[in-house]
RNA sequence: GAGGGCGUAGCUCAGUAGGUUAGAGCGACAGUUUGUGGCACUGUAGGUCGUGGGUUCGAGACCCAUCGUCCUCCCCA
């Protein structure tokens, strides 16, 4: 064991990288509460079953496991190899594996949920900002260590909740100063779309060719279509259907065309009528953006869908999320709709930083550096500094009896606002000399004033 | 899971067609005669060139493998 390094995909977050992602965290906390959602906290582990089989294929196999303890013990080697074969021709792990890291906020949620719903307040609003983990390549804008902020509510089929949550993504980005298109669609259009096209069991062939469309373009989106099965009068409709273009008044009129005889399809469609028409004269609406190409995870929404994409900035989606009226049936507590969203808050820093929107106030930590200039004279400061700390003034006083240079130079380095200087003189005049760094002025005040002084 | 780029000092990199003791900038530390910083100048420390093989009289450079890292696709936050 010679250079020390880190596992794949994660990282160390020095103390600027921390501010700033605390400033992210805490203006989402600030929103989540001011909308009476209610703070929850779940283990990083989880059990295996909790997890598998709710992602999808794919999700699965992104799962980070936890090998079992004890396979080494000798009397249960023959046991441990047998599991192991198991395994090799895709069977149940659990005698090797019995526990995994969570892989998002919200299977976790549903569990707790479905564990407690008897002593749960319906409608239950709560939030969750944890880390979670995948075993996925890391890459731009991705990362096998992550934190989500979650949001959602359960125990209400309203669609209120839905207008509130899209008002929290955009409140919470206005604060944050990111520029973003909160995209929106329902899983109802789409189902309603693969029943007028070739069966609602052709859902997940439909939505996953049609998701592709911004990266492969409408002709291969058609090839794709027609290797799944689909007729050429399907495609056809499901070309009409891609090109919705306009605002959003103008593509729900060109779909109700498509699918607005389709049961499912009103459905989906007054939901969006709905989510929009309540925002009409709030700021959030030019934020909105209907997008009947998004499709999302499919495995448990069935409503209201959202994504959001930061503007200016090259990224995936930054936050995420949507309604699924049956989350705990899969937990045995059937009939507990739910709604909800995600923050991804690294991507939010990734972008934020790369379009320098985090304010200079966020780096300040220590706010007075008080000098050392002796025995005497640092006793005297290290009154004096109590003082203001007790004001919750965040101080330090020079570990040692060094040159000038020296401790300003300190200052400099961390950033420090303020230098309060106590040499002999002042001491015995009871004043200290405080000098502002940043404009480099400064001037005595008596000790009592300092205590008072305004930083 | 498939494909591609890159691994030289703490960081960012330079190292020409393979040729002696491997360089710069930034950073760190110390100093420029101990009551006023940021600048400037001087100096010091720090690298078995990711690792292991191979080609060669000779490899940081070329070949193979391996590990790490970054990126693209898939999927996602």
């Amino acid at each position: 064991m010679s250079k020390p390094s880190l596992p794949q995909g994660t990282r160390d977050f020095s103390a600027s990288v921390v501010r700033k992602r605390n400033y992210i965290f805490q203006t989402i906390r600030t929103v989540f509460e001011l909308y009476g959602f209610q703070p929850l906290e779940t283990p990083a582990m989880e059990n295996l079953d909790t997890l598998m089989g709710k992602y999808g294929d794919e999700g699965d196999k992104l799962i980070f496991k936890i090998l079992n303890n004890g396979l080494d013990n000798p009397s249960k080697q023959e046991q441990a190899k047998l599991e192991f074969d198991k395994i090799l021709s895709g069977k149940n792990t659990k005698g090797l594996t019995e526990r995994a890291l969570r892989y998002d906020l919200t299977i976790p949620f549903a569990r707790y949920v479905a564990m407690n719903h008897g002593q749960l307040t319906m409608p239950f609003k709560r939030y969750q900002i944890q880390p979670v983990w995948r075993a996925d390549r890391p890459q731009k804008g991705r990362y096998r260590e992550f934190y989500q902020c979650d949001a959602d509510v359960v125990g209400s089929y309203s669609l209120l909740n839905e207008v509130e949550l899209a008002n929290i993504y955009a409140s919470a980005f206005k604060q944050l100063g990111v520029d973003v298109t909160i995209k929106i669609n329902s899983r109802k259009i789409l189902a309603a779309l693969a029943e007028c096209c070739g069966g609602s069991d052709k859902l997940v062939d439909i939505t996953v060719a049609i998701d592709k469309l911004d990266k492969i373009g409408l002709e291969k989106v058609k090839e794709e279509l027609s290797e799944r099965g689909l007729t050429s009068l399907q495609i056809n409709t499901i070309e009409t259907y891609l090109q919705i273009e306009g605002d959003n008044y103008s593509k729900i009129e060109q779909l109700k065309k498509i699918i607005g005889t389709n049961e499912t399809g009103i459905k989906g469609i007054a939901e969006l009528e709905y989510l929009l028409a309540y925002h009409k004269d709030s700021f959030v609406i030019k934020h909105l953006q209907a997008d009947f190409t998004l499709a999302r995870g499919l495995n448990y929404y069935t409503g209201v869908i959202f994504e959001v994409k930061a503007n200016n900035a090259q990224m995936g989606s930054i936050g995420g999320g949507g309604r699924y009226d049956d989350l705990t049936g899969t937990f045995d507590v059937p009939n507990i709709p739910g709604v909800g969203i995600s923050f991804g808050v690294d991507r939010i820093y990734d972008v934020m930083e790369e379009l320098q929107l985090f304010p200079a106030e966020v780096q300040t930590g220590t706010q007075v550096l008080f000098f050392n200039l002796g025995e005497a004279e640092s006793k005297a400061a290290f009154a004096l500094m109590q003082s203001l700390r007790d004001k919750g003034v965040a101080c330090e006083l020079y570990h040692e009896n060094s040159k000038f240079d020296k401790q300003f130079k300190y200052a400099d380095k961390k950033q420090i606002p303020y230098a309060v200087i106590l040499g002999s003189k002042e001491l015995l005049e009871n004043t200290v000399m405080i000098k502002n760094l940043i404009t480099g002025t400064q001037v005595s005040l008596s000790n009592s004033e300092l205590i008072g002084f305004q930083f």
